[in-house]
DNA sequence: CCTTTCACG
DNA sequence: CGTGCAAGG
């Protein structure tokens, strides 16, 4: 029963986990080291000081998180929104020390339909939002619990979990259509007010968003396909926020696979982001990348905003 | 999704595992405090030492009783024969740890066909035994992967893991038809040689056999036709060793659920039994129940032979 | 409560 | 490697 066999270093740098054609190496570290966090800026550049604190977190399973402790940094980290994303877990199933989280009373939980413990979203704020929705209007995608738009007087917030192209890539077309759908759902809401937006996008923009690029060329997360779904979002006016303020940092990612120790050798993935609207730059004193935070394959990611 | 509820103390004291109609109570303690295994006697009232040792456990998921350091304790009690019931898990699966058991050379595995995980059971022995046979010669129950027979100069040692009644008992039938099936196995074998059987029996007997003996005159593992095989049994020529050495032991268990913290309660059954052939009696030199040893929900037995 | 498998990542 | 599920006990 060969299966859970351990082939050990056959995919440890496949991003969204794929079937990359990732050849079987030694468990080497990533020529990048980890990036180093550096301190917040406060303000932004005309000395606005920030506003609202916005943190994202792809959990890999709400409860499991929660055991490893991860309601804790959300308590140091205190943000005034919370963006969870594969919290594998229906609202009702929410643990009492989540929906008590202090300072984030207002709490909306979007989980897959039909498929417990699948996908799923939540979206933590302090402040009641004047409006909070759902999906993105497509049947197609909106039965997984992939997406919740909180809108506050200023902007919208967006909690994204894109769904992920699959080993194989076969799951590759729907997840083009989603980020077709979802662009167009963006522009919409951007007609509107400012928006950010906070998740997992599973796919790094560029080769400097992950360890291996070359090796993750035909990967979940790295195809030229979803790649170019990205570079379409900025071309619609949307800025990711880490990337403008951090050009040319390297060995930053918020993802590494469990599998072999990646994390360890930092053999990551950028794929979770905080994607502004080209009119929020002016607000947007820093993006934070938390990459020495335990509890999930994810690390949390923070916006600090004047707004 | 308050499936994983925890109602506590529902079936706590269901042996089988089974739906039967205990009504929720405290989580107190059995009357009957754990058995104390009494010093070995070494030999038969005749003053022959024992020359055979033979362990029986039902492990629970061998790689998870091997996690649990389960291989340790055989190393301790040194068998020269052990059966294991419930590994789940295909003999190319057996870790190598096991396989290396010292003294224990000659394994035998069978497993449940087209159900990975299910059932299965191994016989390990220090000497090679003459023939080793696999199920009891019934279609309907050798696909189960529960019996193993081995052959050796004086006895035949059957190693067996009896199917459970299912909850609600919607496999009480199947059962019954295993049990009278495996007692006409049983007696082809006594014709030719005497036998020791070892197993999870997954019937208490008596009232004595186990902590709430009117709460459970439902459950699976004590409804009158279980009890019944297992008299049948006896009837048939065949001895309980354990009870036949202890009439009157009590809060003798074997097995305990670990829903609600059976064990540290004492609320077990005694489901594992040393079988052996009436005219093997004057060779008994002890059976004992190994009840504070961990690694499973069930609990190790050890049968001592002069023969 | 705890094992196994499975799908998913 | 690790999540949550299902079936089994």
């Amino acid at each position: 029963m060969p299966k859970r066999g351990k082939k050990k270093e056959e995919e440890e740098e496949s991003g969204g986990d794929g079937t990359g054609p990732s050849p079987a190496k030694a468990a080497r570290a990533c020529p990048a080291p980890p990036y180093e966090d550096p301190p917040p800026r406060e303000a932004t550049p005309e000395g606005r000081r920030w506003t609202l604190k916005v943190s994202s977190w792809n959990v890999d399973g709400l409860r499991a998180w929660l055991r490893k402790g991860g309601a804790q940094w959300v308590q140091e980290e205190a943000p005034d929104v919370l963006c969870l994303q594969e919290t594998k877990c229906a609202a009702a199933a929410v643990p009492a020390e989540v929906r008590a989280l202090p300072g984030l009373p207002h709490q909306f939980w979007c989980s897959a339909k039909d498929r417990p413990g699948y996908s799923g979203v939540g979206l933590l704020a302090r402040s009641e939002p004047l409006d909070v929705t759902y999906g993105i209007g497509d049947p197609e995608h909106d039965a997984d619990g992939r997406v919740l738009t909180a809108e506050f007087p200023s902007l919208f917030v967006v909690c994204a979990y894109v769904p992920n192209a699959g080993r194989g890539l076969v799951r590759l077309e729907p997840r083009l259509r989603f980020d077709a759908a979802f662009l167009q759902f963006l522009r919409r809401l951007d007609a509107r007010k400012p928006v950010l937006l906070c998740g997992d996008l599973n796919v790094a923009h560029a080769d400097i968003d992950l360890c291996h690029p070359r090796a993750n060329r035909a990967s979940p997360g790295f195809t030229p396909q979803e790649r170019d779904g990205f570079s379409r979002l900025l071309a619609a006016g949307f800025v990711d926020s880490f990337r403008h303020l951090y050009p040319a940092a390297r060995g930053a990612f918020t993802f590494w696979t469990y599998l072999g120790g990646a994390r360890a050798r930092n053999v990551g993935w950028r794929l979770d982001y905080a994607v502004v609207s080209q009119r929020l730059l002016g607000a947007l004193c820093d993006s934070k990348i938390r990459n020495t935070v335990p509890g999930s394959d994810h690390c949390p990611i923070t916006a600090l905003l004047a707004v």
